[in-house]
RNA sequence: GGGUCCAUAGCCAAGUGGUAAGGCGUGGGACUGCAACUCCCUGAUCGUUGGUUCAAAUCCGACUGGGCCCUCCA
């Protein structure tokens, strides 16, 4: 298997640390809002990923975090926890906000056939865990105390530029408008790692510590929860591409000087779903969710093999127009395979090992899904038996999670049924009679009631739209 | 200003030094009473420009145009 690795900024074979198996760690949402689609192509690509190592042998352990607290505007004392202003905005606790998006997050994983990692955990399960590491790195003096907040320290941190590649004095500070300079700091790119004092008093989560009553800030739970659940050697840490600086930047500092050892060897980082005007975002533009798109009638795994369509590590444009030629290739596709009639012939051992190996060497490139998808296509209209075929798109459909091989058949029942095979037959009796005008009236009649006729050398078989 | 990624036909894209996969759309054809489904045929010298090489979409440089980041976002 061979990844892009940020940290090394190449194209490396990956080598987990223990043989056979991975240890995954995967940077979950902040449940403050629904997720768009933009959001959800991350998840996407991890879920890609994780089903690839394990088509490709691996046991996969996957642990993501669900942020719940801490995760500021800022990193200083600058800007409102986006949990309180959702709460605010809804009139609800942050317990319930963050319980409701949680399900709805989940919901939307679900309709995009995204696995539900092995472990999900919560920012607000783990606080321990962030108190023990914080007191390591206070003792060991990565961290220091000032107005009352614990900060670390980033010139106690030598490695700190190295996963984005920059330089400290070519940084700007503060280059955002709404961000204003956090002046207890020893050093700009210092974050808080607990808060105990904060211009904003209405945090209504907060439990106690050693520096006093106060809640975690937002880079420590990813550490804390992957130490935690993971143990102290990781092997792959996902997250989108605009987490690299400052968050997995700040994720390395905080875990190796707490560990004192290297934490992880591979950064895996997703491309962006951008819209005609460039980044997504849920406050300008439309609010491309799941359910808008569900709504403007499009199957979730439409968007799904679009973003399997791309390369994970580019940028992926976003449009209707884009997305009615996914929609387009995406039914052909399942029509195709539709067709394709299951029989008694025995597996061809010899063309399933060739075609699965394709398959897998896509994978194995860097997860270049979109050659796996053309590999789908030549076993198609390869010239081998149906049951090799089938038991091939079986497989594939492990990763590619497409549904291939579900038949969207609408349970109907036995009245519609009869009513159905009726108008068939009337028809068929009107084209005998060339009554052409008839049959026509009863294709649209049916048409009309989502019901599709296709006539077929088999005879008139219907479909549900 | 700095970092990082990208640029292939109308659209989505593969390609990792030897003379451009695949899918969608378009156009044409087969099938059909017509249509839908399905099947067959149909298109580009790879942003521009230097260089390395017997040979470059593929390597190096410059330029142009984009994306993302530099304390919110996946």
């Amino acid at each position: 298997m061979k990844l892009y690795n940020t940290l090394t900024k190449k194209v490396e074979e990956f080598i987990p640390n223990e043989e056979g198996k991975v240890k995954m760690y995967t940077c979950g949402p902040t449940v403050y809002h629904y997720a768009h689609i933009g959001n959800l192509r991350t998840y996407i690509s991890e879920d890609i990923l994780e089903k690839s190592l394990k088509y490709l042998g691996y046991e996969v352990t996957r642990c993501m975090n669900i942020t719940d607290v801490g995760h500021n505007v800022g990193d200083g004392d600058s800007g409102e926890d986006k949990m309180v202003v959702a709460s605010k905005r809804e009139h609800k606790s942050v317990y319930d906000i963050a319980k409701y998006y949680t399900e709805v997050f989940k919901q939307d994983c679900e309709k995009l056939n995204i696995r539900w990692p092995d472990i999900v955990s919560p920012a607000t399960d783990n606080i321990d865990e962030y108190i023990k590491i914080i007191e390591d790195l206070l003792k060991k003096d990565y961290a220091y105390i000032s107005n009352g907040n614990v900060y670390f320290d980033t010139s106690k941190y030598e490695n700190y530029y190295e996963l984005s590649g920059r330089n400290k004095d070519d940084l700007l500070v503060a280059v955002r408008d709404d961000i204003e300079e956090d002046t207890s700091k020893k050093n700009p790119f210092d974050f808080v790692l607990w808060f105990t004092k904060s211009k904003f008093e209405n945090q209504d989560m907060q439990w106690d510590s050693p520096w006093g009553r106060g809640y975690p800030g937002w880079h420590i739970e990813c550490s804390g929860i992957s130490i935690k659940y993971l143990g102290e050697y990781l092997d792959i840490h996902c997250g989108a591409e605009d987490a690299i600086f400052p968050h997995h930047t700040n994720e390395i500092a905080q875990s190796e000087s707490y560990l004192d050892h290297k934490w992880c060897n591979y950064w895996v980082h997703l491309g962006f779903l951008n819209d005609l005007n460039g980044k997504m975002s849920k406050s300008k533009g439309e609010f491309l969710t799941v359910s808008l798109l569900e709504q403007k009638g499009y199957n979730p795994l439409v968007y799904r093999y679009l973003c399997l369509k791309s390369y994970y590590h580019n940028t992926l444009t976003f449009s209707y127009e884009i997305l009615d030629g996914a929609k387009n290739e995406y039914n052909k596709l399942k029509n195709k395979i539709k067709n394709i009639q299951e029989n008694n012939e025995d597996i061809d051992k010899t063309k399933f090992e060739e075609y699965n190996n394709l398959f897998k060497e896509a994978l194995s490139n860097d997860l270049n899904t979109s050659s796996a998808i053309t590999i789908l296509y030549d076993v198609i209209k390869a010239d081998i038996n149906n049951n090799t075929k089938l038991k091939l798109i079986k497989n594939f459909d492990e990763v590619l999670s497409l549904d291939l091989l579900k038949n969207d058949k609408k349970r109907i029942d036995n009245d519609l049924e009869k009513y159905i095979l009726d108008k068939i037959e009337e028809r068929n009796q009107a084209k005998k009679d060339k009554n052409y005008v008839l049959a026509d009236q009863i294709r649209e009649e049916l048409l009309n009631k989502n019901i599709i006729i296709k006539d077929t050398r088999e005879g008139t078989i219907y479909e549900i739209k």
